[in-house]
DNA sequence: AATGAATGAGCGTTCATTCAT
DNA sequence: TATGAATGAACGCTCATTCAT
């Protein structure tokens, strides 16, 4: 997936930034960071390793952005946001049937976890926001993005569902995709048998939006 | 979860913890060491922090664990020998039918995830497998278990099929409950909807096992 | 106390404010100085909080003072000059006689003393005598000046006495009331006592002048 | 004056300057904290000052105070606590008369504030109260204990006063003093003058104490 | 088995100052 | 005149680790 362009994140000190040099000095800093991130983890990023990689001095660094946590939010927000235009696109794609459009948005979903950036930088996420709130409303707010094209489509598909029950089951499908990120991401243990893998959770989630669930959502069997 | 016995984990000095003291005194480092994992992330795991929280001083605590590794390594293989037990257990489980088996399997993995313990560890245990090939090891052991009781029963219930291809059933299925951990998780965004997801997410499962593919694992359709 | 106008102040970059937008500016750059030592204290003095404050870069601030101590310098006189136009004009003061010049005079410092300016300033001139040869010089030539007045009055009043007696009651009177700065200043814990310490200090400095010493300048008792 | 013994300060960190050495190093770090200040002001105590001075790592001093600020409360409450027992020393002092007694603590504080360590710290202290509620407190701790003992002398020689004329007695005999400290302190510029200001200010505040005020607690004249 | 003491590298951040434009 | 960009030293503080006792 391609990033954001730098242009649409902002929080970096006001007044920085305002020369092509220094917009492009904003630009290099989060891509930076992002590989730092990469290669380190969230928690081998520092503000030194950044200033270092990209040859210039803390100070500078500082000069854009005041603090470490202003250049993580504008980092994340950087990623999500590259997220958020694609799930836009996918929403708006024009296909031939419901069906069709949600095999579209999983196998999508599903090769980009095999990214390098995917695959490295969502396990980080999960455990930020699980001690930090501000990331768990980003990450939050980019599933809902997720989960409401794919809401769109099962609606579609299942004009007699109720509302709960269509939110239940976009939030299986999208869930039970994630967890495959840590397991046949990039270079991860059974990077090998992503194929098949993908094409067996795929026609299963598809199967549990057509024809699931078989449990209603108040727990009562159909 | 109950956790390993102490004596169990080997990594802390050899020749200390020798008597029986020292050996409570190791396994109340692991226990602490585990309470500050899950109140303060990873990465808020400090050797300070520990020693304080027991009432130790830090000098004494390098005593039993001469380096952070090494209590780290004792830690999170104390974490998964509890889980290595437990799927050892649901093995020999005796059960009706292997639907039966299977959906236990599954309700178990479901449920443990909700645990605090769980919804906090495990995503830093997966962060953690992407920098440290050690930890990518014990993960992958850890996983390897529980997929091999899912391989057992699905080898039952589907003789026919090759074992790449139950393997591949087993994989898809642990690695699809195993993402729901940071939407449904314990305090998570989504906790209130578990029930009705995990009847959703098993079902479906069962149905892969027990149905599917309709993708053999050379990509062919049946 | 008004304070000087920009044109008396010189030390700021040679060469620059030239034209009156430039002086202008230069004066405003020590009037928010002033604020910002009333507010955050010397040492919360920058360079930066001043640029900020005026809406000016850092850059062109050190256009106007290359150096934060030119700035210093610059802030200090501006305030230093207030006192001694005052000085000068409560030396001129037509009075009906030197008891009542006297009271005057006293009654002015010791009103002033009370002004938020002054009671944030002069400890910190204070302070800064201790350790800076010129702001020791400037602080020993502002107070030379109201010396000077007093001893012009204890003259008159006492003409018996040598140069040097004289001397020693204006530099006693105007030591004895400097300390009451700190203590009935603005915002002090005694401010509420202010109006009879005043009464109390100054008609005992008054009867300094007039019947004081009882001991000499040679120590001997008269 | 004797500074107190590091024992009765208690901010560093618990557990620590246990052992001699490590009580030795604490008495050590607030010995050469307090020259620091004298050197260097307030503004230019450094930890790392601290620590290099007394050929210690950072990390070490830290490890005895673990902020800044712990430091200097201690710092503060040492020289304070020293006073506070001269205070008490002069309170019960054997004398002749009332008037041998007020002479004899005001020649005390008249002396002592010519003592480089007094010279030095105080305009620090004063300019620290106005931004420092902690630093206001303790200083108007200090100051209360000083006019206390001024209060007893002078309610035995005024029994007719109201205990608010006798309180404003005191706060204006140790006021007027303090204010010398900053014009014939040690190395101040008229230092030479203090044997005669030192008897002329003393004289007069006695005649006050004495005779005075002839302006009563109301305002209104005697 | 346990302590207090100590190190040294690294952290995020501040700030006076410089410089090209 | 004025800006944004950049530096480099210093700051308070943290932390894994080491060591003598």
């Amino acid at each position: 997936m391609s990033p954001a362009t730098p242009a649409q994140v902002k929080r970096h000190r006001p007044g920085t930034a305002a020369y092509d040099k220094g917009r492009a000095t904003a630009a290099a800093i989060l891509d930076v960071a992002r590989d730092v991130v990469l290669e380190h983890g969230l928690r081998g990023l520092t503000m030194r390793k950044i200033a270092a990689q990209i040859g210039m001095s803390p100070g500078n660094l500082s000069y854009y952005y005041a603090t470490k946590r202003d250049l993580l939010e504008d980092l994340f927000t950087l990623v999500i946001t590259g997220y958020l235009e694609e799930f836009e696109r996918l929403r708006q794609m024009q296909v031939d049937s419901p069906v069709a459009q949600l095999r579209a948005v999983l196998e999508f979903v599903y090769d980009d976890l095999g990214q390098r950036e995917t695959t490295y930088f969502f396990p980080e996420l999960w455990a930020a926001a699980l001690r930090d709130d501000w990331a768990e409303e980003q990450m939050e707010m980019l599933y809902r993005q997720y989960r409401s094209v794919l809401i769109e489509i099962v609606t579609t598909l299942r004009p007699e569902l109720d509302e709960q029950a269509v939110t239940d089951i976009a939030l299986t499908i999208s869930a039970s995709i994630e967890g495959h990120t840590v397991f046949i991401g990039h270079k991860r243990p059974h990077r090998d048998r992503a194929p098949h893998i993908k094409a067996l959770i795929i026609e299963q989630l598809i199967s549990l939006a057509v024809d699931g669930p078989r449990v209603r959502s108040d727990g009562s069997r159909r």
